[in-house]
DNA sequence: ATCATTGTACTATAATATTAGTACAATAGT
DNA sequence: ACTATTGTACTAATATTATAGTACAATGAT
């Protein structure tokens, strides 16, 4: 049933970065096959709330890219799965999420200790 | 020999934004001591390459969240870290946390082992 | 041929982010 | 008192991001 694309509009990051990561990520995790049809501009517009230039952007930006192939009066789809991640690229992604996490934990006034213990109660039952 | 704070200007990511993740992760990784001082605002924002209001601005924003502490004609330093609320209160703060980072971590396509093990790891180094 | 749907292109406007530059206020050291 | 250093407060200008609205072009179905 494919979760939708989903965007944070408090986020600092750019609505389009945003957005561009989310379809990367859809097109990696599989929830959008090789072949695929997304969203019309428009439908994605009015689902995420944002404009529908800035969904046109992002499909632009990401045809460029090859990802996606767009058919006029047809729509955009899948073209190609992104090159999967190189080892350095998930570590460092990893490194980012983990920078991001305590960050937020920080803020929320959670510590290293409490959340590695509460993750991994989540890994054993 | 403290690794100095670091930005990428090529990133989507607001300066801002990078630079208050930065400061909130030296924090929690003791980078930065409590009561510890800062790099003044024009000395950091010449190591960065950014502008001084810039840095001025995240200065005031985190001093707004309690985290900083600024004495005029002085510097800025690290206060102490915001008091953790009542147990109850803790507990579900927590375990919406958990619940949050998991989502976000299967997004980014970060299974739970990595990101325990990860970590795990900033609680030794 | 007509029509609805799709991506695309464009103008205009607003909000946000960033920079440059200047000046002022508080503090510490001399 | 003087001076250097610090954070702070402005103005002004530019770039980026996002929106609203309109129009056009290509496709597929009727």
């Amino acid at each position: 049933m494919t979760p939708a694309l989903r965007i944070d509009p408090q986020s600092p990051v750019p609505l389009y970065a945003q957005l561009e990561q989310a379809i990367r990520e859809a097109a990696i995790s599989g929830r959008v096959a090789v072949g695929g049809q997304l969203p019309t501009v428009r439908q994605l517009a009015v689902e995420l709330r944002i404009n529908a230039n800035t969904v046109a952007k992002v499909y632009a930006d990401l045809e460029r890219d090859g990802l996606l192939e767009t058919r006029r009066g047809v729509g955009t789809f899948l073209a190609k799965l992104p090159k999967p991640a190189s080892k350095r690229d998930r570590e460092k992604r990893l490194a980012e999420f983990v920078s991001a996490t305590l960050a937020d934990a920080q803020r929320a006034g959670i510590t290293l200790e409490e959340l590695i213990l509460s993750l991994q109660s989540k890994k054993s039952g």
